[in-house]
DNA sequence: TTGACAGACTAAACAGTGTTCAGTATTTTT
DNA sequence: AAAAATACTGAACACTGTTTAGTCTGTCAA
């Protein structure tokens, strides 16, 4: 009775092709512009038979809200070896921001668009987000036991530093810095990242340059 | 010759009926879930007639998109009156997230939605936008010559407000915030605000309480 | 007052979207 | 070999933004 596996197994290997497909076109045109259509044309099947592994657009796209958490969540443990908890903030900071610019439709996928209504998927997919923020949480709370922060709380500091880092990168995205020239922008938002973490940082008396963007 | 005039009027007069639709049901439906045909539906006139006043539907949520600055702006003013530079930042923290809060389709018609291309409706849509942001340079400023902050420059710290107080309502509209109960988000919140601008305060020693949301 | 013209408006069509479903083709089971 | 189950298709449905041919109407010169 191995049929029931492989049928099974193929199936599997089936939503892994749509969901390969999808995510190449979603990269390559940009969320908005990819119908399901168009990747049953590059997988060159039709248009129902997407319908047959996945229920609707939204659950595909649900699916590669996962993976681009463990895309992120792998970067994120790239700065594990860092034991001096200050240090590893700044750096956690500097590999979100990269992970942002670098990927922005993944980035978006993530923090930026409206998720749809469905409360089941919703829970499921949000685990990878629980396990990225929970590392955040993780370096606080050692930076307080290092020392470096010495008011507010864990859950309140990792608030205001994930919604601060979140807050430049889709305010970058989004075209919203418009304001400020190009050229000065990167050099702005150093500055930026410069005051933001030394005032946080309640250990060193002089205020230090962290170059956190390239 | 007045006819030309009274044509031009009324070409106004139409321009703004069809706005006024867009705005309402924008505001009941959400931005996503309204047509072109709905507006037309509810003007009583054809979807065509909208095109001879807009040469199309991103060009009448850019219409839309300077009425939401207006909006804020007069938000902002009602802080105009208070002296101690510091405060006068708490209370701008606290109507902006008000307003974002309040106003969730205007908030995100002003910093969340993507842009559309079209560079010169951009420039005369950012005038309002560049105004809200000096208001936040000026207090930000007075803060520096009252004495309140005496790190970094104008700019950047302003930057850094306006990026955090942005991840705060940005994070919370799009139901990023899920991973804390919903009783004890605001609450959270308003540690992480207070930790924030405790932080950023030079002038006070002890930790403050500012409940900035309600 | 009549006829020409310009402008406002509509209905229909075009090309696209997500999704569903009757019917066919293929594979597995009996 | 026949029956049942599964995989897949292609057309259709109900939408979307946008364009355009044609109509209807108010304005103006003859």
């Amino acid at each position: 009775m191995g049929i029931k596996q492989r049928k099974e197994r193929e199936k599997e290997e089936m939503k892994k092709f749509i969901l390969d497909a999808a995510m190449k076109l979603f990269l390559k045109d940009g969320y908005e512009n990819v119908s399901i259509r168009k990747i049953a044309e590059k997988i060159e099947y039709s248009p129902g038979t997407i319908y047959l592994y996945y229920k609707s657009k939204e659950e595909i796209f649900f699916e590669l809200h996962s993976l681009a958490f463990d895309k992120f969540y792998k970067c994120q443990q790239t700065i594990n070896h860092i034991t001096n908890a200050f240090e590893k903030l700044i750096q956690h900071a500097k590999v979100y921001l990269e992970f942002a610019f670098d990927n922005p439709e993944y980035y978006e996928l993530m923090f930026i668009l409206k998720e749809p209504g469905n409360q089941i998927v919703k829970e499921k997919s949000w685990d990878a987000g629980m396990r990225t923020f929970q590392c955040l949480k993780d370096n606080i709370d050692e930076c307080f036991k290092q020392g470096y922060i010495k008011h507010g709380d864990v859950l309140s500091v990792s608030l205001t530093c994930w919604s601060y880092v979140h807050g430049i990168a889709s305010l970058y995205l989004r075209d919203r810095f418009a304001m400020i020239p190009k050229e000065f922008l990167y050099s702005m938002l150093n500055n930026s990242l410069d005051y933001m973490f030394n005032t946080m940082n309640d250990k060193s008396e002089k205020f230090k340059n962290y170059n956190i963007l390239n």
